[in-house]
Parts: structure tokens; C-alpha cells; sequence
RNA sequence: GCCGAAGUGGCGGAAUUGGCAGACGCGGCGGUCUCAAAAACCGUUGGGCUUUGCUCAUGCCGGUUCGACUCCGGCCUUCGGCACCA
């Protein structure tokens, strides 16, 4: 064995070992529990970057120690691989996408290799490549079918210098975040998944999901937005026009004293036409939908509204009052029209004031009583309803019952639940994805392409312009096709799919990941679903972790798979800082793992990445750290060269007989790590504190070779201690501990190896340190016999010299005696 | 504004069930080796003080307890998410 640990030489060498004999292939094997352990796949944007190799190294010790402890383990890769900056660098450095993202790719698969994470790379897939993306058309043509898939009219985000649409998240302080040209609202029709059918099982199954971090489930929740209410009509004055409100404080409907109409409702128009306010309403209306839904929708706006001069019969109580339109109430949410209770609702409040509406009083809260002419805030907490008709003087939580049963008795109403969550636009005016499969035939009109003509290709003789247009609308290759149903002259859909919906079914591709008879073979999902353990950034809490949800949910219910959830547990990474921010090129604060690499190797890397911080915690950077961890490491490989060839021909015994002095304390220590580590990685997936104890088991082999003379050194001890670093270190450093593992005599691969159990006698201490605390101040300790019973423990303690003299002059007043931990003595 | 998370040495962090606060690592200081340096190794390292010991100290104020980083009440700060959702 060399002197000198060369990682270099290390790392290529085991690297290539894994390659050639396919070591980290896996197929399904009824015999073994199995474990699917899954990290988001990348985008493939050219280099790796720090926080991949953290979500990749975490992974990798979960993969590892799953191995070891016998599973069988499902680690795949694969790239997400449609979007946005292939098209950007088609049009700035003249590359076509599907290049620039296969040679992104090969570039990433190699630093993955280099990093050594234990993939089955039989079973990369990528989302860009047509035996791919056929499936995820074919999986928009089953929710086409079932009706999940539907166009409608949209309001949606348009850059009107790239001249397309742009997701939500493509838009930064409503600007455009290629180009930073202001995004302006833009109606289009547009295709959805109907997300919204399932928003009461997405919401309700997140009680199934203990193994995900609650901050993840409420962030879902609250994205989601139930909640509950009443539907009812008001009359307008004079005419059969309905206008339909939903509130959830039904309890203040007799509080009600003007109604107010979004700008775009339909109603707006109708009830204007041909009178002296249809001028200024249409003014305002067209006013405020130029406005762009940042600035609509910020909270600083000020509220503003007009009369529309008609009236609205309230159904309770049949009183008249004006209508309005307002700035503030959204045509997306709810009915689009919203009652109007300033005495109990903040911004009906701040409406009512500015624009001189009345104000009534239909709850009194019980300590004191609000006076109309007095109140200068809203009321909305709970009370007493006034001035409620019947309802009068039944608390409002109860009131809120009571009206919701009148209503519903009397046909005036009913009780509703909505939700804050959208429908889904998947529609993207783009080139690099997934084309939608749909024809627009001249005589039959929207035709689904039928599944036997998937996959919908994408062409590739196009050109990318400057402006950034769609490449597919001009393709004549693409856009003319023929009817499915009638044979005539037909148009291909040009939108192709969001991203999001490539990554929302791709776990369950990695089981099969390479049929052409269907997007996965069942038997395959069965055995390897649902995945484990997901880890990934907390950054996809919302939006691919509800879309994974939602497939996997429309998968089930279409009888593909047999779970309603795709991730058993979810651990979500935190970030990696340098200097207490995020790394990005602008700050200039971007360390590059290639770098780290080539200077230190990737045991290095990622023992640090995994030392620094536990892993749902941000990790700050350090280089000083990096080199700590490093000299860690070749403390590990000079400790294991100097005993090499004492240690490679001896057994480690199966038991060992009651030992003393320095190879009891070895021992212990080489348990302690065993049980810590263990207990680390099992309950926690805390890796910080699991590499500590290593390097502690590392100081304590160091400490008996500089305590005992060699020829007294017992080497079975030393070896198990060597054995079980060495085994404890496997899925941190898979390098640097199959190259020691040889060194000590073994043949078969270090990955290959049983998880190693702790002895718990070898952990038992005969003495134990015991505290003394006077008044809970710690005065003396003592050593004592381990596992001494309370009465003596304090009898014992109360003789010891050190003790009376503490006593002197005082009165023990109390005395608490916890075995094995300490003495507490309250004197007075 | 609402929801959530977090505040511990010079720094990253540890303390798993209420029981010695600061494990492990970084950095600092002192030493060994060396002509010298690097590397490596050994020792030391929260602050203060009148230094065999005492005292202060886990964001701040208070409470419970023999005993609180940990539990309870009230605040402050930072970060993340949502934000006129009727």
C-alpha cells in the first residue's frame, strides 16, 4: 500500500471497476424488500453545480447504506431536458437545442461518474428524446380523453419582445426575466389540466404523507386555499339578472350595504348599456385590464371603483343597494362578485370610507360594543349578530350555521367550498418541448393524434429567430398534416407542453425505462412504487411536487398504477451559501465542483458537503473546511497504510473475551461509532454528526497507537476497529474505502458488505462519571460504579469528604439522585 | 398582514427523553521535527475576575423546576412561502 493517499489515481481506478462490471445494475428481485431512492433530475444546463452535488452526495449515502442493510435499491438518473436555454443558446451561439442539451448532458453524466454516485445508468432516460416524450404525449391524449385536458380563453403573461407566453415563474418583478421587457396581459386560448378536480384529494392525502417536512404540507395547503362558504343570488333591481356572490362570513349577510362587481364580469356590460354611466364604466373597465396582474394584485394599490347605477335585492332581507365595480375583486376567484360588509372586513372597510358607502354593524364582540359613527377599523373577530333579523343574538359561529341552513331551505343558496388553486396552463408558445398531440382539421375540427402515430416528432429543420418566436408556427414540415378521422388537409397544434408535466410522471418511467409498449411495464411500477425516498430542493415544494401528486393520483384513478402517492418520504435540501448568499455569477461567489474535484477529489467533496451542515439546514461553503475534511482523509489512509500488513492476514473473532485497560477503551469506541452512525443515518439522515463520530473512532485508533508500545498493540482489536472505519465510511467516501478495504486484506468489493452491528456489552462502562450540583450549581464529580442504585448513589455521594464539606453550616433541604447521571443537593 | 423555520464561541455546527453547554471540524495560540519552510504530530483555546477557585454566558424579558439550549407566556431579529382569495 502507497504512503501517500493519490485520490487521483483512486478515483479513476474504482470508477472504472464500477463501469465495466455494471456494478451498480439492478433488476427486480421478488426475494429482497426493495427501496426505490430518488433525487430530482436535473436540468441539464452544462456543469453541475454545487447544490446538485449536494442533493446527488445525499442521495448516494442513502443508496449506499440501503445496499449495505440488504435492500434492494431503485437508484436511477435521468434529465429533465426540455426548456427555455436550449432555445436561448439555439439563437445565441447558432447550436440546435437537441445538441447543445445532448452535449450538457454528456458533459453532467461524466461529473456524476466523477462524483461516483452509485446510479444504474442503464436507466437514464431524458425528457427531450422522442422514445420519451411519445409517452408523455400519450399520457395528454388518456387525460384529453377523460376530459383533464381542455382548452379555454386565457388571460395569461406575454413578453411582447420575445413574443410568447411566459410561465408564472418566468416572470421576476413583472418583467420578463430574459429579456427584462415589462410582461403585459394578453387573452389567448390556452391548454389546462384540470387540477382543480382533484384539490380535495391533494389536500386530504397530505394526512398520508407523515415522511414529508410539515413546512412542505402547509405550503401545499395554503396553495390549495379551501374554503368553505355559501353560494347565494342577488336580484338586480328591476330585472331577472342574478348576481351569484360566494362568502365565507354568511354570518354578516345583513351587514351587506352595496355589492361590487370584478371589472370583467360579464353582468358589467349589460347593465351599463345606454346609460350615462356606460362611457365612464367603460373607461374604467379598460383602465384597469391594461394594468399587468403584479400591480393589480399588489397589496400598495390603491383600491378603486365605480357605481354602475343599477341596484342588487338583498335575498335576506329584500333591502336595495347600489353596485359597484371595484379594482380589487378578481373574475378568477369564486363568483367574480363580492358582497360588500365594511362594518367586518378590512378592505370592505377601507372601500366604504373612501367612497362615502354605508356602514351597519351586525356583530358585537362581548367586552364591548361598536357604535357605527365611532368605529374606525374593521370588526372582524367573533361576537354576537345584531341587527340580524331572526338571527339576532346567536353567536356569529353559530349564526354562520343557521343562515347557511335558511338559505339552502329557502332556495336562496347553498354551501360551497372554493379553492384558491388554478387550473394548470401547460400550453408554452415554444420550440424545446413536448409537442401537444392535437390537429385542427378544417371539417372535423380538434382531432387527438391517435396513440398508433405517436410520438408527435419535433422537426428539426427550423430556425431560431431573434424575437424568440416559436419556430414551429413557420415549419411547414410540421404545422401541415392530414386528419386523423377524415384524411383532409389538417394543422398541428404548435404549443408543446410546460416542462412540468415531462417531470411529473418520470419516476415512474425509471421502472421501466426503456419499453416501446407503453410510458412503464406494470408489473415493474408495482414492484418498484412508490419511491421511498425523494430528496431534492425545497425550491419544487409547490409546483412539481403538487403536479407529481396530481398525475400519480389521474394514473391511479385511469387504473395504470396501484399508489395514490408517488413519495413515501421527502427530505428537501437546504441551499449552499458562500458568504451568506446563494452562489450566483452575478455575486461572483460560485465555487465550481469540477475545481473542488480535481484538487481534492470527490471523497473530499462530499465528505465535506456532507460534514458541514445536516442536510435539510442551508450549507455555508468553506474552503478551509474543505481542506479540514481532506486532511481528514489522509489521516484515515496513513492510519490504515501503517497497520496494512500487520492487519491483512488476521481475523477479526466473532466474540472477544472481557478486555481491560486501552483495548476495552479501543473497542468501546469502535461500537460507539458503530451504534452513532447507525442510529444517525436511520432515524435522521443526520451525516454531520455520523462523520464525527468516524473521525472521533479515527482520534481513538491514533490514541492506542501512540499509548501502546507495538508488540503490546492486540491487532484483532486494532482490525475491527480499522474494519468497522473503514465499513462505517463506505457510503461517504466510496473511493477512498474500497482502496483501504483491499489494503486490509479483503477481495470483494467494500459496497458489496453487511452493514456492521454494534455490540452493546462492548459499549457498558464499569465507572461513570457522576455530577454534583449545589443549589443546580456543578461543584464536584465522582467516579462511581456504572448502574448504582439511587439510595446508594446518594449515600455514596453525601460520604464522599468534598461533599460534607460543601454541607458545612447549610441545611440540606433536598436531595434528587438520577443513576448514572448526577446529584442534586439544595442547601439553604 | 398571514403561515412556517431559525437565532448557541472568532466561524460551520453538537447537545437524540429536562441532567456536566460548546462534541466534531475550521481558525487562533504554544510546542516537536527542520538550516529554514511546508506537511505532519503533540498541547491549548467561550468571556470576565481578586485564578486550588468564583462568576457570567445558548436573541431579549419573565415563569415552571432540585436542575431549562430543551417546557410555558410575552417580545425582538433574520430567512423562506403566500399575499386584496371574498
Amino acid at each position: 500500500m502507497k504512503d501517500r493517499y493519490d485520490f487521483t489515481e483512486v478515483e479513476a481506478r474504482w470508477q472504472q471497476y464500477w463501469a465495466e462490471n455494471n456494478f451498480y445494475k439492478v433488476t427486480e428481485d421478488p426475494q429482497k424488500t426493495k427501496y426505490y431512492n430518488l433525487e430530482m433530475f436535473p436540468y441539464p444546463s452544462g456543469n453541475l453545480h454545487m447544490g446538485h452535488v449536494r442533493n446527488y452526495a445525499i442521495g448516494d449515502v442513502v443508496s449506499r447504506y440501503k445496499t449495505m442493510r440488504g435492500f434492494n435499491v431503485l437508484h436511477p438518473m435521468g434529465w429533465d431536458a426540455f426548456g427555455l436555454p436550449a432555445e436561448n443558446a439555439a439563437i445565441k451561439h447558432h447550436v440546435h437545442p437537441a445538441k447543445w442539451t445532448k452535449s450538457n448532458i454528456v458533459t453532467m453524466r461524466e461529473q456524476l461518474k466523477e462524483l461516483g454516485i452509485s446510479y444504474d445508468w442503464d436507466r437514464e432516460i431524458g425528457s427531450c428524446f422522442p422514445d420519451y416524450y411519445r409517452w408523455t404525449q400519450w399520457l395528454f391524449l388518456r387525460l384529453f380523453e377523460k376530459g383533464l385536458a381542455y382548452r379555454k380563453d386565457a388571460t395569461v403573461n406575454w413578453c411582447p419582445s420575445c413574443a410568447t407566453v411566459l410561465a408564472n415563474e418566468q416572470v421576476v418583478d413583472g418583467a420578463c426575466e430574459r429579456c427584462d421587457t415589462g410582461v403585459e396581459k394578453k387573452k389567448l386560448e390556452q391548454w389546462f389540466f384540470k387540477i382543480t378536480d382533484y384539490a380535495e384529494r391533494l389536500l386530504h392525502d397530505l394526512e398520508q404523507l407523515p415522511g414529508w417536512p410539515e413546512k412542505v404540507k402547509t405550503m401545499q395547503t395554503n396553495w390549495i386555499g379551501r374554503s368553505e362558504g355559501v353560494e347565494f343570488n342577488f336580484t338586480v333591481e328591476g330585472s331577472e339578472d342574478q348576481i351569484s356572490v360566494f362568502t365565507t362570513r354568511h354570518d354578516t349577510v345583513f351587514g351587506v350595504t352595496y355589492l361590487v362587481l370584478a371589472p370583467e364580469h360579464p353582468l358589467v356590460e349589460k347593465l351599463t348599456r345606454g346609460t350615462a354611466y356606460e362611457q365612464p364604466v367603460q373607461e374604467f373597465v379598460k383602465r384597469i385590464s391594461q394594468m399587468n396582474e403584479i400591480i393589480r394584485t399588489s397589496l400598495e394599490l390603491e383600491k378603486e371603483g365605480l357605481m354602475i347605477g343599477a341596484r342588487a335585492i338583498n335575498p335576506m332581507n329584500g333591502e336595495a343597494i347600489p353596485i359597484l365595480i371595484a379594482n380589487y375583486v378578481l373574475m378568477e376567484y369564486g363568483t367574480g362578485a363580492v358582497m360588500g360588509v365594511p362594518a367586518h372586513d378590512e378592505r370592505d372597510f377601507e372601500f366604504a370610507r373612501k367612497y362615502k358607502l354605508p356602514i351597519r354593524v351586525v356583530i358585537q364582540p362581548a367586552e364591548s360594543t361598536l357604535e357605527v359613527d365611532q368605529i374606525d377599523a374593521a370588526f372582524t373577530g367573533e361576537g354576537i349578530m345584531v341587527n340580524s333579523g331572526p338571527f339576532s343574538g346567536l353567536p356569529n359561529e353559530e349564526g354562520k350555521k343557521a343562515v347557511a341552513n335558511f338559505m339552502e331551505s329557502k332556495g336562496i343558496g347553498q354551501a360551497k367550498v372554493h379553492y384558491r388553486l388554478r387550473d394548470w396552463l401547460i400550453s408554452r408558445q415554444r420550440y424545446w418541448g413536448a409537442p401537444i398531440p392535437i390537429v385542427y382539421c378544417e371539417k372535423c375540427g380538434l382531432k387527438p393524434v391517435p396513440d398508433q402515430d405517436l410520438p408527435v416528432i419535433l422537426p428539426t429543420d427550423v430556425e431560431f429567430k431573434v424575437n424568440g418566436s416559436n419556430p414551429l408556427t413557420v415549419s411547414p414540415t410540421f404545422m401541415n398534416t392530414t386528419c386523423p378521422d377524415c384524411g383532409g388537409p389538417a394543422k398541428r397544434e404548435t404549443d408543446t407542453m410546460d416542462t412540468f408535466v415531462c417531470s411529473s410522471w418520470y419516476f415512474l418511467r425509471f421502472a421501466s425505462p426503456h419499453t416501446d409498449q407503453a410510458p412503464f411495464l406494470k408489473e415493474h411500477v408495482d414492484y418498484w412504487m412508490n419511491v421511498d425516498q425523494y430528496i431534492g430542493g425545497v425550491e419544487h415544494a409547490i409546483l412539481h411536487l403538487m403536479y407529481a401528486r396530481f398525475f400519480t393520483k389521474v394514473l391511479y384513478d385511469l387504473g395504470l398504477i396501484k399508489v395514490q402517492e408517488p413519495f413515501q418520504n421527502l427530505l428537501t435540501q437546504g441551499m449552499v451559501l458562500k458568504d451568506g448568499a446563494k452562489m450566483s455569477k452575478s455575486k461572483g461567489n460560485v465555487v465550481s465542483p469540477e475545481q473542488i474535484i480535481h484538487t481534492y477529489g470527490a471523497d473530499t467533496a462530499r465528505l465535506f458537503i456532507l460534514f458541514a451542515s445536516p442536510p435539510e439546514k442551508d450549507l455555508e461553503w468553506s474552503d478551509q473546511g474543505v481542506e479540514g475534511c481532506f486532511r481528514f482523509l489522509n489521516r484515515v489512509w496513513r492510519l490504515v497504510a501503517s497497520y496494512s500488513d500487520r492487519v491483512a492476514g488476521i481475523e477479526v473473532p466473532s466474540s472477544f473475551p472481557k478486555l481491560e485497560g486501552s483495548e476495552r477503551e479501543l473497542r468501546r469506541w469502535t461500537h460507539y461509532a458503530l451504534r452513532k452512525v447507525t442510529l444517525d443515518i436511520e432515524t435522521r439522515f443526520n451525516f454531520n454528526t455520523a462523520i464525527s463520530a468516524i473521525m472521533e473512532l479515527v482520534n481513538a485508533l491514533y490514541h492506542y497507537q501512540a499509548q501502546v508500545a507495538p508488540e503490546e498493540q492486540d491487532v484483532r482489536v486494532v482490525k475491527e476497529g480499522l474494519e468497522s472505519l473503514i465499513l462505517l465510511l463506505a457510503p461517504f467516501t466510496p473511493h477512498l474505502t474500497e482502496e483501504l478495504w483491499q489494503a486490509i486484506g479483503h477481495t470483494e468489493s467494500v459496497h458489496l458488505q453487511a452493514w456492521p452491528a454494534y455490540e452493546e456489552e462492548a459499549l457498558v462502562e464499569d465507572e461513570i462519571t457522576i455530577v454534583v450540583q449545589v443549589n443546580g450549581k456543578v461543584r464536584e464529580k465522582v467516579r462511581v460504579p456504572a448502574g448504582l442504585g439511587r439510595a446508594e448513589l446518594q449515600t455514596t455521594v453525601l460520604a464522599m469528604d468534598e461533599v460534607q464539606r460543601l454541607l458545612q453550616g447549610k441545611q440540606l433541604v433536598k436531595v434528587v439522585a438520577v443513576p448514572d447521571k448526577l446529584v442534586s443537593l439544595v442547601l439553604k
